[in-house]
RNA sequence: CGGGAGGUAGUUCAGCCCGGUAGAAUACCUGGUUUGGGACCAGGGGGUCGCAGGUUCGAAUCCUGUCCUCCCGACCA
């Protein structure tokens, strides 16, 4: 059949790309490296993106909007942020179109609109909001601002992948001006918990949360906190950031306050964000060779029902039971949809649902009225089962549950399977491919160890976790001492 | 951006080497029979062969350019 999906062990992008395609979370599109979220995946992304809005509202924070473009001489105010992006920033240069003389029916750009200033299409929006911050700041009393904005960015990638790496992706960013670097610190580790709580609670995915090296920092930043999630195929990929600032973009954009003593200050800065990149992370983490398997909790749809039946008259005492079934279910807020399309027979909605991975499929026939039973069937462990229909909501509620929590502790017992303690060079190099995860390796602290790791084993440093053991030990490459392990995986 | 593969019906693909009226499966429409793991029969509709040039009496097929996608690499706050 066209559904059939590539198996993981087969090839394991291919069967990453057949999932996103075929359980109909996105598509290409006619643009280089940009995709259309089609709207079950965009009911995804909505689910996580109400979950995480009130996270941040819960934590003070507030939304607002800054324009998509940047003038150049903004985007270059802050010289390392500009550097660590400008290989990828898409350009505005003209803002009219015109007749092309040539070629009848077709347009050009007209040569004569070209903009006095260039404009940054944002890659990320630091620039353009502490440039506004600049005229919101004058007194401590007007801080902290905690402002997110939900938007769109664009990252001019070489190599995209759907979900993971798109040229254009939605994102939120958070952007906060504080009276004191400790301020500024503690929001710069709140929100990494934010994100923490929300991947590991709600998308059932666990998380190591750690110190990023300078290397591998926002550009930027004084310091860049991440969340890391471990994929099936054993390699990681960052699910978050959160960055403490300094007072870097203050310097840049000149903004003080003036502190309770009337002393002048530069404003101290974070920023934070999950974008869309969220999906390829939740999609590679829980789905199997059938399709999609999707954590109750954020999952477009929780439970689907199908009526199987012979004739009207059976088809209308199912509605009736189904019907009833779903006036319990609704009020518990539990998303359930009643498939009765007539064109589909229940073995194709069983595979439809199953390859979208909607976490719990009833089916409901006449021999089941008669028992005054139905057919569950988990999608997690693929397991059926017949129960009855006294209490089956609340058995629902209590199951949807269950399996948010089954999905968690599966992905937990596979992450810490994939840390590995290693002391020694060789052991490092072969285990990256034969069992891939993270390596917990002696480290000894440069840069230049650093890229050398990366250089001969696409290897990188995707943490230090926060609250490391401290340990002595020496570096796998250079045998120099180190104070402490750090963790080691190729990345997405 | 380098290497490889590809773009033909809604979808998956054959046809291309060797130029001569555009095919299959599936999906779709109509009617009927069906319905507990991707139903069956009969009939029917649907494609400027990615786009733009060129060669030719004639181009899906040959040539040039261009756009898009996939895989590997480089790159990746």
């Amino acid at each position: 059949m066209s559904k059939e999906i590539t198996s993981r062990s087969t090839d394991y992008s291919q069967w990453y790309n057949d999932l996103v395609i075929k359980g109909e979370l996105a598509d290409y599109s006619a643009v280089r490296g940009c995709m259309v979220i089609k709207p079950y995946g965009f009911a995804l992304w909505e689910n996580m993106r109400d979950v995480l809005d009130k996270m941040f509202k819960d934590t003070g924070h507030v939304n607002a909007y800054f324009p998509l473009f940047v003038p150049k001489s903004l985007f270059e105010a802050e010289e390392k942020n500009a550097e660590g992006f400008a290989k990828e920033c898409a350009i505005v240069t003209h803002y009219r179109l015109k007749a092309d003389p040539d070629r009848p029916g077709k347009l050009m750009v007209d040569p004569t609109a070209k903009l006095e200033e260039e404009l940054v299409v944002r890659p990320t929006s630091e620039a353009i909001i502490w440039n506004t911050y600049k005229n919101w700041i004058q007194s401590y009393r007007d801080l902290p601002i905690l402002v997110n904005q939900w938007a769109n960015v664009v990252r001019w990638e070489m190599r995209t992948r759907l979900f993971l790496r798109t040229a254009e992706f939605l994102w939120q960013e958070g952007h906060t001006a504080h009276a004191t670097r400790q301020e500024a610190l503690d929001e710069t580790v709140k929100m990494l918990e934010v994100y923490a709580d929300f991947v590991e609670n709600y998308m059932a995915v666990p998380v190591i949360k750690g110190v990023k090296t300078p290397q591998e920092r926002f550009a930027g930043a004084e310091d860049t906190y991440c969340i890391e999630a471990l994929m099936q195929d054993g390699k990681a990929l960052q699910a978050g950031t959160s960055h403490f600032l300094g007072q870097n973009f203050a310097k840049a954009f000149e903004v003080k306050f003036s502190d309770r003593d009337n002393k002048l200050d530069y404003v101290w800065a974070t920023s934070w964000g999950v974008s869309t990149r969220l999906i390829g992370a939740l999609v590679m983490a829980h789905s199997d060779d059938e399709g999609l398997v999707l954590p109750p909790r954020i999952a477009p749809l929780q439970v689907v029902i199908v009526p199987i039946y012979k004739g009207d008259e059976q088809k209308g005492a199912i509605d009736a039971c189904v019907h009833e079934l779903m006036q319990s279910l609704k009020p518990m807020g539990i998303r359930v949809k009643y498939d009765d399309n007539d064109n589909a027979r229940p073995g194709w909605k069983f595979a439809e649902y199953e390859m979208k991975g909607v976490p719990i499929r009833l089916a409901i026939g006449a021999r089941d009225l008669e028992n005054k039973v139905v057919e569950l069937a988990r999608r997690d462990t693929r397991e059926k089962s017949t129960v009855p229909l006294e209490g089956l909501a609340e058995r629902i509620q209590q199951l949807l549950e269950e399996i948010q929590q089954q999905l968690f502790n599966k992905a937990l017992a596979y992450r810490n399977d994939h840390i590995t303690d290693v002391d020694t060079w060789d052991q490092f190099v072969s285990l990256l491919d034969t069992k891939g995860g993270f390596m917990a390796a002696h480290w000894d602290g440069t840069a230049e160890t650093e890229e050398a790791i990366k250089e001969k084993t696409k290897a990188t440093i995707r943490c230090i976790p926060l609250d490391n053991k401290q340990e002595a030990g020496y570096c796998i490459l250079t045998g120099k001492p180190s104070a402490q392990r750090v963790l080691f995986a190729r990345a997405y």
